[in-house]
DNA sequence: GCGTGCTTACTAACCAGTCAGTCAAGTGGC
DNA sequence: GCCACTTGACTGACTGGTTAGTAAGCACGC
């Protein structure tokens, strides 16, 4: 399948799905916001099963690819895991559209073992993501003493409930973000004041 | 309608949406848990619509039943509370199947004001629960200083998003709950090894 | 002329909700 | 005590609409 063809109909499959939610997601309605028909879509994908199994394939990889950080510094790299968790995923899509797709899809995993293993591994990386830069920071005598796998454990849980707030309660994000940056500041014994040098 | 009726559907309801999920509950599924036809579910409630919304109600309300506590002291009032949100609702259905129902409900959130509402006045009340407790335990000198409001927006985030994990990773919350009661015991500077006098 | 990408038109299954009618448990008149 | 009637709870069969998926055929670049 053409590269283009494939990022359109993830494009459409995710704003059909922001648009009715999981229960009134129809191979219809991903087929109008491609702006192509039903059968368009059958012809692409077998199944509407397979057609969503790819999507969160889709929706995984998006995100992950946002998580990296290559900075040797370990304050760097904890920033911008919390940036990057909070960003949109692009310009033009809101962080809401990005949540709201997620949470249907967590909704989904206690009926697909397909979408539990996938959303298993993504935590998995993030909270070694976050427990890889406090194991560094510790070492290198940025933060304080702490065990790494529980902060992380913390955060990420911190994390995924700010971003159930955010869709189920239409609320901002930002209050979340904060606390969890305090906790971070507060866990580490960071001085929220000192400045990371770039 | 009897109140014995009202429950059988209600629990049938229950099973079938965690058995089914949201995106495939439907009033026959419903019909079937509760041993009685599709008709006679049409009987007592005109719509699905109502159905759903009454069950909701029914979820919420059984939920909110255990948060109440009257102690006097708001270290117990505290314990009791972080005790409700992750105890089983019933000795004969874990928390697991209770996570499940409030999870599928809070991702159809974005598509009904009247779901999102009632999760919003369930998080409100839930975080005047922990910050009243904060807030009489600073008081009376058992807690340190701290910002009642942002402990109790924190710690009900962590809560959301313990109950997502518990959901769609199929983890034990015991983890998250380990970290939340140390978090607090950090931030309201209370040693764990104290014991709260009954 | 042949494969790729697509369309319109279809099918079988399933959905919420309706309807006519059953059945048991009253209720009131006599 | 018995009959006529009402009421509440329910069933099985149905309807109109919607669903995932299929079939047959068409345009068009190579």
């Amino acid at each position: 399948m053409n590269e283009e063809t494939r990022e359109a109909v993830m494009a459409a499959t995710h704003r059909a799905l922001c648009t009715h939610g999981f229960a009134d997601l129809t191979t219809q309605r991903i087929a109008d916001e491609w702006e192509k028909s039903k059968a368009a879509l059958h012809y692409h994908y077998d199944t509407k099963e397979e057609l969503l199994r790819t999507f969160l394939d889709h929706l995984l990889a998006k995100f992950e690819s946002r998580l990296a950080c290559e900075s040797a510094d370990p304050r760097v790299r904890l920033d911008a895991f919390v940036d990057a968790v909070f960003a949109p995923v692009e310009a033009d899509d809101d962080s809401r559209e990005f949540a709201v797709a997620l949470l249907e899809i967590k909704a989904q995993a206690p009926y697909s073992e397909t979408y539990r293993d996938r959303l298993a591994a993504l935590d998995e990386r993030m909270r070694e993501t976050v427990a890889g830069a406090v194991r560094d920071g510790i070492e290198a005598g940025h933060f304080g003493d702490a065990d790494p796998d529980d902060v992380a454990r913390f955060v990420v849980t911190a994390i995924n409930g700010a971003h159930v707030r955010e869709v189920a309660l239409d609320e901002s994000p930002s209050e979340a973000r904060r606390l969890i940056e305090g906790y971070l500041d507060d866990a580490l014994g960071r001085d929220p004041a000192t400045e990371v040098p770039a």
